[in-house]
RNA sequence: GGAGGGGUGGCUGAGUCCGGCUGAAAGCGCAUGACUCGAAAUCAUGUUUGCCCUUACGGGCAACGGGGGUUCAAAUCCCUCCCCCUCCGCCA
């Protein structure tokens, strides 16, 4: 959620930003004209209700000393239904512009590229060149299957399409990798393990800007009101929801999750597989900073995730994303994408974000500043990263001549000391 | 799921039966000052949050789990929802 007052004042740096990305700016329009009503009717309401309390007050010293007070009694009703109905003007009022605010996105950061859509983001730098191979290389689906590992078949039977089923080896890699990439953010980089929730209320999904927009996006549980996470970021970030934070800043979480996600339109050659799938395994980062740090933070958040590759040998690139295609609650994001031979292409495991204070605003996550002054918190997350996507490149990347598929280094410890996957005799 | 108890400020905890100057006693904690070479102890003062008006000084409104109602007036009465605790039931 924006600030009301940084909408008043700074009008039109405000939708100028959200013209850049491409948002609606009649809701802008909206707030401003209904937040103009709404200070003409606090004023007026306030000054009744001034004058119903000093009378009410009076009135019960009066009746103490046993006074008639019924005709005064008669006016002050009056007075009550006037109050009464100004205030649900100023409820409605309030209740609309809360509405609309809801759905007015973050306003991009000025350092990020403008433009309407992806083909203006900007790769910022990369990391190793795309394998060379001597031979064809297969898609993780090839790779997976004749390795006995993957087994979509089964999953799409017992689920439906866009499931993953690790079986023997790839279940355990599956875990290796989320093992390993708690234990490098917890030891190394200085955050705390949670392990949260996958199921939360509608608040939370308002809270980091998931409700009201996306509401199709995500599975929802009717008969209790709950929503699935489509990332983890849901229940970390609100892990502070409606509290003043008591402790030092910045604070950094990371937590292993399931994620579950419709994917409602989605189709094409990435649904084949593990590249888009409904329920997958992630390690998240969320950070709650001051906002004098915040866009240094979200540097370090951006290398707590490329550490996580670099240490897997796996090519990538990091790439900023301009206004047109940074996510509603972001200002500024930065995706991480994996080379994947047997794609042929670049896939995002990875997207690192700073909201600022939009998500603090709606979820109300506040610091005390040095003068103890409650302040909005800046909230980042970024995945580090997504488990299926990462199984892919490492599939695809590791593989051999032979089917065989070379397992990076670091995962041996996780693996019982197992560096290669091996096609089973048959 | 059933029965009972409870949700008050950073914490503990009064007030709720019998509505009125209670944004809220008292204690703890915290901050500042005094005393002290310094510290402890002691004393004094201060110590919730949001919103509105105001250049400022300052003034006002709201909030005692959430929402609604009764009343001139609600932490206090009524309705409803949520959460926590205890016991019973069920259960990985």
């Amino acid at each position: 959620m924006l600030d009301i007052r940084r909408i008043r004042e700074k009008e039109s740096e405000v939708r100028q930003g959200l013209l850049n990305r491409g948002a609606d700016v009649g809701l802008l329009d909206r707030v401003i004209a209904l937040d103009r009503k709404r200070r003409e009717l606090l004023t007026e309401v306030e000054t009744l209700k001034n004058e119903r309390n000093r009378t009410s007050r009076e009135l019960g010293i009066l009746k103490q000393k046993g006074e008639d007070i019924s005709e005064k009694q008669r006016v002050m009703r009056e007075l009550g239904d006037r109050i009464a109905a100004l205030d649900r003007d100023v409820r409605t009022i309030e209740s609309e512009m809360r509405d609309a605010m809801l759905l007015i996105p973050n306003v991009p950061h000025p350092s990020i590229p403008i433009g309407p859509d992806k083909s203006f983001n900007k790769v910022v730098r990369q990391s190793g060149e795309p394998r060379k191979f001597d031979f064809q290389p297969r898609t993780h689906v090839e790779i997976g299957e004749r390795l006995g590992i993957l087994d979509l078949r089964r999953a799409a039977r017992m689920s439906g399409s866009g499931f993953p089923l690790f079986v023997g080896l790839g279940a355990k890699l599956e875990r290796a990798l989320i093992q390993f990439m708690l234990d490098v953010h917890v030891r190394e980089h200085g955050y705390i393990e949670v392990w949260p929730p996958v199921l939360v209320n509608p608040a939370s999904m308002t809270g980091t800007g998931q409700l009201p927009k996306l509401a199709s996006e995500m599975y929802h549980i009717q008969s209790d009101d709950l929503y699935l996470i489509p990332t983890a970021e849901v229940p970390v970030t609100n892990y502070f929801r409606e509290e003043i934070i008591e402790r030092p800043l910045p604070i950094y979480l990371t937590a292993y999750s399931l994620c579950f996600r419709r994917e409602a339109g989605a189709a094409g050659k990435e649904t084949r597989g593990l590249i888009r799938v409904h329920q997958f395994d992630k390690v998240e980062m969320v950070k709650f900073v001051t906002p004098e740090t915040s866009y240094a933070e979200l540097e370090s958040l951006v290398r707590n995730a490329e550490d996580i590759l670099c240490r897997l040998g796996l090519t990538y690139r990091v790439i900023e994303l301009c206004t047109g295609d940074i996510s509603f609650s972001a200002s500024k994001c930065y995706d991480i994408e994996l080379w994947a031979p047997g794609q042929n292409d670049w896939l995002e495991v990875s997207s690192c974000s700073n909201f600022e204070d939009f998500q603090a605003r709606r979820a109300n996550i506040r610091f005390r500043d040095e003068s103890g002054k409650p302040r909005f918190v800046h909230t980042l997350n970024g995945s580090g990263v997504a488990c299926p996507r990462l199984v892919v490149a490492i599939l695809e990347n590791g593989q051999q001549a032979d089917g065989s598929v070379i397992l990076p280094e670091p995962l041996a410890p996780y693996m019982d000391g197992l560096t290669r996957l091996v096609p089973p005799v048959t």
